[in-house]
DNA sequence: ATCCAGTAGA
DNA sequence: TCTACCGGAT
C-alpha cells in the first residue's frame, strides 16, 4: 500500500533556509507513544523489554477504554483535511543536514525520469466506492497485506476479500481463518496475516463499532501493527500526519545520506524507529508525508540495499557513503557462524 | 545459497 | 537483542 505523493514539491522553494526557530503554538500536540520512546528508561527494575512492552500495552488499553468513544470519531477526512499546512510548521531542536533541500530536489529529478515498482500501485483502486468505515478498514487490511508483499500481489489479494465481501471488520469477523488465509495467498506470511487480520476485525467489531482505531496508540495495539503500518493508516486512512511512515528504505537511505543518528553521537541508528524519531526532529512537517515514495522508489531503483549505484546517483556528492560501501556486505552472525562450522 | 521486509515473541 | 515467518529476487 502506497500512494502518490511525488507531487507537491512548491512548497520546497518556500520555506525558509535554514530553518530557523518557530513557534510551537501551531503545532499539534505532539503524541508521545509509551511503547516506543525510551523503553525501559526508568522503573522497569531489570524487567526484560517485552514485559515492559505489554505492561504499557495494558496501561493504554486502560486509557482508551475511559476514553470517550464519540471523541475517537472526530478525526475524520471530510472534516479534518490534512492540508491546515499553515499550521504544520514543525518547530526544529536539531539542526538540519547541509544542502537538504537540494538532495531531496535532486532524488526527486532522479525519481522522475527512472521508474520504480514503488510507482506502479495504486492503493485506492477498487475501494474508493466503499463507505468511509468500510474504506478506512480495507486500508488497514491492505496496509497489513502489503508488507514484503509486491504491489500487485496486494492489490490482488485485496480484490479477492472485496469479492467475497470480506473487506468489512463485520464480515472479516465471521470468516474462518482459513477462508483468508485461502484468499489473500500469496501474500507474504500469508498464515500469520489471516490470524492477525481476523484478530484485528474482532476487535474493530468489538471497540470500534467496525471503524478502525482513529490514533497512533492504539492501532499499535492491533496484532500484526507496527510502527510503520500505524503511521501509514494515519495518513491514508485519517489523513492524519502523526508521523514518518519509516520502513527499511527510508531507514536506509537516510543513514547512508547522514540525515539520521543517534541522540547525541553520529553513529547510524539502528532501527526504524529510531531512525523516525530522528528524521522528525528536523525534517519539516510539510515532507513527512511525501519523504516516504520518495526514498522507498529512490532505494528500490538507485540506493539499493546491495551495490548501491552511486555511479549513477546525482547527488553522491552530497553522500558521505558515496562509494563506500564495497562489494561484499558485512557478515552477519550467521554466516559467521556458517563459516565456522564448514 | 543468501538476502529481503515488518512484526511478534522470547 | 535475536529468530521465525513465506516466497520471490539476487
Amino acid at each position: 500500500m502506497s500512494f502518490s505523493l511525488l507531487r507537491n514539491t512548491a512548497h520546497l522553494s518556500s520555506l525558509p533556509f535554514p530553518i530557523r526557530f518557530i513557534s510551537f503554538t501551531a503545532m499539534p500536540k505532539a503524541r508521545k507513544n509509551p511503547l516506543l520512546l525510551n523503553p525501559g528508561s526508568e522503573d522497569d527494575g531489570g524487567v526484560p523489554k517485552n514485559r515492559v512492552r505489554k505492561r504499557r500495552v495494558e496501561m493504554i488499553a486502560k486509557e482508551v477504554k475511559t476514553e470517550s468513544p464519540d471523541k475517537k470519531f472526530l478525526r475524520h477526512p471530510e472534516i479534518e483535511d490534512f492540508a491546515n499546512k499553515s499550521d504544520n510548521v514543525y518547530s526544529q531542536s536539531i539542526q538540519p543536514p547541509a544542502n537538504w533541500e537540494r538532495v531531496i530536489e535532486g532524488i526527486r529529478s532522479m525519481r522522475l525520469s527512472e521508474h520504480a515498482p514503488v510507482d506502479s500501485i495504486d492503493p485506492d483502486e477498487g475501494v474508493t466506492s466503499l463507505q468511509p468505515k468500510e474504506r478506512r478498514f480495507a486500508v488497514l487490511v491492505g496496509s497489513l497485506l502489503s508488507s514484503q508483499t509486491k504491489g500487485h500481489v496486494t492489490h490482488e489479494a485485496n480484490q479477492r476479500l472485496l469479492e467475497n465481501g470480506l473487506l468489512s471488520a463485520d464480515t472479516m469477523d465471521k470468516a474462518h481463518e482459513a477462508t483468508i488465509k485461502s484468499l489473500i495467498y500469496p501474500v507474504g506470511f500469508y498464515t500469520r496475516k489471516a490470524q492477525h487480520l481476523k484478530q484485528v476485525a474482532k476487535i474493530c467489531v468489538s471497540k470500534y463499532d467496525g471503524d478502525i482505531p482513529s490514533t497512533v496508540d492504539e492501532l499499535l495495539l492491533l496484532p500484526g501493527v507496527g510502527p510503520k503500518i500505524a503511521h501509514l493508516v494515519m495518513i491514508m486512512a485519517w489523513n492524519q500526519v502523526e508521523g514518518i511512515c519509516v520502513d527499511t528504505h527510508v531507514h536506509r537511505v537516510s543513514n547512508r545520506l547522514g540525515w539520521v543518528s543517534r541522540p547525541g553521537t553520529k553513529q547510524a541508528t539502528r532501527s526504524p524507529e529510531e531512525t523516525r524519531v530522528s528524521l522528525q526532529q528536523w525534517l519539516p512537517k510539510e515532507e513527512w508525508v511525501s519523504i516516504n515514495l520518495l526514498l522507498v522508489g529512490f532505494g528500490q531503483t538507485i540506493c539499493t540495499p546491495l551495490r548501491p549505484r552511486c555511479a549513477k546517483c546525482t547527488i553522491s556528492k552530497f553522500c558521505p557513503s558515496a562509494f563506500k560501501e564495497i562489494s561484499s556486505p558485512a557478515s552477519t552472525s550467521k554466516t559467521r557462524r556458517a563459516k565456522k562450522e564448514l
